[in-house]
DNA sequence: TTGAAAGCGCTAACAC
DNA sequence: GTGTTAGCGCTTTCAA
């Protein structure tokens, strides 16, 4: 046995000291480890490493002495000796990690990066762009090996430095401004043109649009795919029959009353977003109509099965959009000359009822 | 101006050999800003640090050369060196991070967390208990200053090691098995009891009551809080009135038809968890029933407003979970040795309508 | 007020 | 196969 057996180690000399199982004891290093085992700290390294070219009897040693100091390697430590100097972290911001919408992403971001055992920090911006800059810098000072951004609407330039500095970076949901990069979007437009051809299927013509705030690039997407829709099948886009830049449930529950007195009356809805949704289904459920007048919502929401029809949507796919954006990253890292993509995701149609309803015999 | 400035660094020579600007040029190091500001390291770290003691003049040259230089402190090499070895950074385990109950939970930490400037690493178990352990270790590996768990339904006595080693560990929304440690919860049973007496208090005697998969703690909480509730205003306890271990809102629904069809038919129903309240309201809908039997769910459910009657619920506050949860491990990372504690995080009735339905007059 | 030297826990490079 | 030495980027200690 080598002398290293003898030389000093804070755990053996806890140990010595006849402390209690219960008292807490410093995390051992492969110091300790190799002063147990009676080995070179160097053997320790290759052994929990799994390097190969380490005889059995001291792999046996080693992770004997190991297991029975609950050692556990300092990847910090690791890290920073380590000649890519990456830490196997990436951070992933959007706006609130405790919204549904972006856990799902960031449930898709942890798909792909948890079994490459990368680690995954993430944190809310709340649309305050200072946040955001805090955040990405303090990101930077972990030296996380690469980020995944929601965007706010602000301006992004200030992010060259960043990503000139060797920081990878891919903008999932919204495209940023002022800064090129690996971009993951929703095909909003196209998805919202399926949802009014379903609709236009079923022998709508008369097809009432709610949409969303108008500064939001997404609802104009969504305005477009409807718009692509109707001309294609030559039905007309009256403008009696469009409410758009509604901003709550209530908006909506009264565009929809208009749009129900008005003439020609719609036979049929494209709700372009989740509140706009809930909205049209009260106003047309207060008039008994549910049953008569066809919709179809973009956005999933929940419970959309308990109602009576139940609500058929254009439903994204969140955890996609993460999965996408990680697997970029993690291309990104890996060859940071390759050129920018832009990505697009698929949303589903879940036909549940609502948009399958026919026209009416008696309807114009 | 020291010979300091003559030194190595890597920045310098980069810079001087000529590479444009868009070169991707390699992180600067406390070096490189000390040699461009022609001061010692140690001067930079301090002024970086903000520790006293640094004139102005020198302060305003590194500050000048760090922002020039785009530098970033080393979080990792910062905290392996320091004295108290802490990385500033925890995690959190849940079954989930993609689920919104989580989500919530998980924004509460964040809250907490965020103005500390502690970093959140954050992973889903999917009720798999070797997969806990794996993420555990990761997290140990990190250095992680500690972790909130929400553990998985078995035993747990392996977290033992990790926290006498030192691992400062709080559990939410579930109470560990084989080991002691803070815990926080939501008050089940008191809640159960509070929307139990929310029916009661409107004249209903003979309450229906759904409850969940009998192997949740928190399922036989929230029955024992109907219990309790029932007991209380010496209302009787019907087996014929009561369904337990429900596993679906199908379930939920065949279980609500038959008791609807029962004698005697409840007035009201108390329907102990968001799946369940889903498959009652679906049964209530179908019989025409919503408006004349009350009913209220445990845990919130979206869109629970847009049917009619709009749902009451007691809601779950899991964000205040969340920080709760991350209030009792700050405070134990500061301080090791208090007692563990365990909390409970009040929920809240939101009145909606359907739990507001009295007896019918005709009602028995 | 400033700086030089040592070392946090680990891996790279090289020797034996 | 195994061990020694140097050093990742920073803070600590102590000297000037």
């Amino acid at each position: 046995m080598s002398r290293g057996f003898l030389r000093y180690s804070r755990f053996v000399m806890t140990t010595l000291s006849g402390l209690s199982g219960m008292e807490p004891r410093p995390r051992p290093t492969m110091r300790d480890v190799a002063a147990l085992a009676g080995v070179s700290l160097k053997t320790v390294s290759r052994v929990v490493n799994r390097e190969p070219g380490v005889s059995g009897d001291l792999q046996g040693r080693v992770r004997r002495a190991a297991q029975q100091l609950d050692f556990r390697l300092n990847l910090t430590a690791s890290n920073l000796r380590r000649a890519d100097q990456r830490t196997a972290t990436i951070g992933l911001l959007v706006e609130d990690v405790g919204n549904p919408f972006f856990a799902a992403i960031h449930r898709g971001v942890e798909d792909i990066a948890g079994p490459l055992d990368v680690g995954v920090f993430s944190a809310s911006l709340e649309e305050d762009q200072d946040r955001e800059r805090r955040l990405i810098q303090a990101f930077a000072a972990r030296r996380v090996d690469g980020i995944i951004l929601s965007p706010t609407g602000a301006e992004h330039g200030y992010l060259l430095s960043e990503m000139r500095a060797g920081l990878p970076m891919v903008f999932v949901d919204r495209a940023p401004r002022g800064v090129e990069g690996d971009l993951v979007l929703t095909n909003n437009r196209e998805h919202a043109r399926a949802a009014t051809h379903h609709l236009l299927a079923s022998g709508h013509r008369h097809i009432g649009f709610l949409g969303g705030t108008l500064a939001l690039q997404t609802a104009e997407e969504r305005y477009r795919g409807f718009v692509d829709a109707m001309l294609e099948a030559d039905a007309p886009i009256l403008p009696s029959l469009v409410a758009r830049d509604l901003r709550s449930v209530h908006q909506a529950e009264a565009a929809t009353e208009l749009l129900l007195a008005g003439e020609p009356r719609p036979t049929a809805f494209f709700t372009a977003q989740n509140l706009l949704s809930t909205g049209a289904i009260r106003a047309l459920h207060a008039h008994q109509l549910q049953h008569d007048i066809a919709l179809v919502g973009f956005d999933d929401v929940e419970f959309a099965d308990v109602l009576s029809p139940a609500v058929s949507v254009i439903a994204q796919d969140p955890r996609r959009l993460g999965q996408v954006a990680a697997e970029l990253l993690f291309a990104r890292i890996a060859d940071p000359d390759i050129e920018p993509q832009v990505s697009f995701v698929n949303s589903q149609l879940v036909q549940r009822g609502s948009g399958e309803i026919p026209v009416r015999s008696g309807s114009r």
